[in-house]
Order: structure tokens, then C-alpha cells, then sequence
DNA sequence: GGTCCCTTCTGACATTTGTCATGTCCGGCG
DNA sequence: CGCCGGACATGACAAATGTCAGAAGGGACC
């Protein structure tokens, strides 16, 4: 069989990009034969080059990793996705897992383990970092309604009730009802603590 | 000239520590003699090792990389200090020159610019990486005072006046009134979307 | 010594919030 | 069909917040 693995790498940091593919590089049954800074570019190159893995960053100007994988999916179902990430949220990893992704690590691995999950993913297993899916089981699911969490994330910029109505289109009672039945739900004190509750757990 | 030289590497992502590693050690005269993943630990191999330049990233468990700077000055004034950060903000800048440290660049250079900045650094020049630079010099000084500062950031995390008065051994107006001077000199609508602006800035 | 500015406080006020009760409308489910 | 929960609204009240004026002490600088 043909056991060299195409590989996508997309990273916005360059020192890191660079460097991972020099490492992976290493690995006879690697090769890396794109990389990209943003989410745009990736997806470009993806279309491009038909790698057989993406390895993409969660966080990427553009479009994050999730969103990537999800454009992917559609357009190149046979490339597997692994999402490598510095801080994991628990909700980052359910959306990353619900766009079709194969794989999330964070970036604590070693080079030596990311190459054995490429070669994990490749062969069409899942892998997922033991300590992110306990994280993930641990913090649930978001009890946020779909409503709730909008208006929460309008409030993320510390903007007043007023331009968060004005902004989803609801009234300002129906705005602070929201707002209240999330900080409630939340066990905050109030919306700028729920704010950052539910960006902890990726539920934003 | 003996012209090898020593580095200790400090990241928290071990990915990105044994990649930059295994990149730099490419260089002929440059060996990386350490590698850690906190801020204590960064210490603590630095007075183990005795490195001639110490390449730290700015966010780390424990202690953060201007810290750590700090610590080094005060014990190893010999011991160059590079600092390397995925996000630039303007105020961390000053902050980390202030600290004595002499380069300072973001994730997004290659590996070559790396190594020939650790040189450079090590040959006793100051390298700062210009767009950082200049996005400094444009956010200018933090117009606010180490009192408004303290208060801002107690408020950080969407603690009510109450608490915040509490721990900061004011009275709830006096911390009203420091919010609210704070808020007027960010031009900002409320304390929270200051704290927002003041976290971009590096002002807390 | 006078003049700023920072720190700290008080009190009063208008505005913004968080909370609650209550109501309508609609879609899904047994 | 009847019930329930979610989306959406209103109105009212209490609490938190933002704003202002004023005042006192202290350090820095001329």
C-alpha cells in the first residue's frame, strides 16, 4: 500500500508552523505538502493540494479551525481533520466533533505523539486527548437556548442592553429576560461573569 | 571566540518547545541546554544551567515570561533575555523592556529570524520586531493611574462594586469614582468594555 | 510657598441593571 | 386535542452602576 501521508499544516504562527513541519518531516511516512496562516488559506489550499490529513489550528484569523473543517467535509470528505489546539475549551472539542473532526490534541503533546495520531486519524480511528474528553464530560452540555446564548455573546463587548437589542433585533425586556434566565442558568452574579463562564467552556 | 551558544527554552506548549528545539539545534553554534514549561521552572533551569540567552514565551503556567525576566536580571545579569509571545499587545512591550529583556517577537517570524535575533541578542544588541514596535509607539502610554489600573483589573472578571471595594481596601464610591475616570479616559461605554480595551491595550 | 496631580472619601442623582409576574404565539409530542 | 417549553413581549420594582460636585491630605515640581 501507499503509506505516505499527505499532510495540510495551518497555523498562524509561524515559528510554530514552520517548525512542526520540519519535525513531521522527519517521519519517513509524513509529508507536508501545504501549509497555511488563515482559515481562508487553508480551505485554498486544501482545495489545491487534496491532502490526505489537515492539521489545523483551533484559533486562526479568518475562520477558526472548527469552521474549516466543517467547509472540508463538504468539499473534500476523504481529508481527515485534526484540530491541534493551545487552550481546549470543552465546548470547542463537541463542535469540533459535531463539524466531523477526527482528532483534537492540544499543543502540551509531544512531535512524536502528534505524528503517531496523524497515523491514527489517517487510518480512520478517532483520537481525542484523554484529558480534554474528561474536561469535555465534566462541563457538560451548554444549557444555554440557542436564543440565550446569542444574546450573551452580543453582550461579550460590554455593550449596554440597549445596543444588544437594538443589534438582535428584540426588545430590551426580552433582551435583559434573556440575559437574567442565562446568569441564572450560569450560577454567575451577573452577565459579564456569564459572559466569561461560557467562554471557559466553549459555550460561546 | 568560543562562539556556541547556550540557550534554555521556556513554552508550556511542548510542541512547540521540542519543535523550536530540534529547529534551532540545526544551527551550529547555537545549543538549547534546557527546556521548561513554567515560569519556576524556567528559573530554575536558568540557575542550573547558567544559559547566554533564555528564549521565553510570554504566557506561561506560574509565572509570566516578564517575570521570570525580572527573576533573571536580579540573579543572572549576564543571562540575555528573549522574549517570544503569540499576541502582541503594545503595553507588554514596555512592560518586558522595562524588565531589562533585549528581543522581543512574535510567534509569526521563521526559524531563521529566530536564530539570527538570538544572535544578535546575545551579541548584546536589542532587537524588538518592528510592527511590534510601532503598534506601541501608536497606543502610546497608558493614560491611566496605577490606582485606576489596580481597580480595573479587580473588576476583570464582572465583580460587583461591592466586592471589588473589598478587595482592594477602598470604599465602594471611591472605586466608582476610579472606574468611572478609568471608563472617560478609554472612551469607553462602561467599566467592562474598558476592561476589554485596557486587556487589548496590555494597560493591565 | 504655590500649584498641580493622585489618592481617598462622602453624598446625591440619573441611568442601567437584574428580577419577577404575566401574557401571547407557535411547534412538537403523547 | 391538550400540554409544555421556547421565543418574545410588557410593566414594575429593587439593586447596581455611572456621573458629578466637593473636600482633604500628600508628593512633586517650579
Amino acid at each position: 500500500m501507499t503509506d505516505v501521508v499527505r499532510l495540510l499544516l495551518a497555523d498562524d504562527e509561524h515559528l510554530i508552523r514552520g517548525a512542526l513541519a520540519a519535525l513531521l518531516s522527519l517521519e519517513d511516512d509524513l509529508l507536508v505538502v501545504a501549509e497555511a496562516a488563515t482559515g481562508p488559506e487553508a480551505l485554498a489550499m486544501a482545495r489545491a493540494h487534496a491532502p490526505d490529513v489537515a492539521v489545523l489550528d483551533l484559533q486562526m484569523p479568518g475562520a477558526d479551525g472548527v469552521k474549516v473543517a466543517t467547509s472540508l467535509r463538504a468539499e473534500l470528505p476523504d481529508c481527515r481533520v485534526l484540530i491541534v489546539t493551545g487552550h481546549g475549551r470543552p465546548g470547542h472539542l463537541k463542535r469540533a466533533l459535531a463539524a466531523g473532526v477526527r482528532g483534537f490534541v492540544p499543543k502540551t503533546v509531544s512531535a512524536q505523539r502528534l505524528a503517531e495520531i496523524i497515523r491514527t486519524v489517517h487510518a480512520g480511528n478517532r483520537y481525542v486527548e484523554p484529558e480534554l474528553a474528561a474536561d469535555a464530560i465534566a462541563a457538560g452540555d451548554s444549557p444555554l437556548t440557542s436564543r440565550e446564548a446569542e444574546v450573551l455573546e452580543l453582550a461579550a463587548d460590554g455593550a449596554p442592553v440597549a445596543e444588544i437589542a437594538e443589534r438582535a433585533a428584540l426588545s430590551q425586556g426580552t433582551v435583559r429576560n434573556y440575559l437574567s434566565s442565562a446568569v441564572s442558568k450560569l450560577g454567575a452574579g451577573n452577565r459579564h461573569a456569564a459572559v466569561r463562564l461560557a467562554r471557559e467552556r466553549g459555550w460561546v
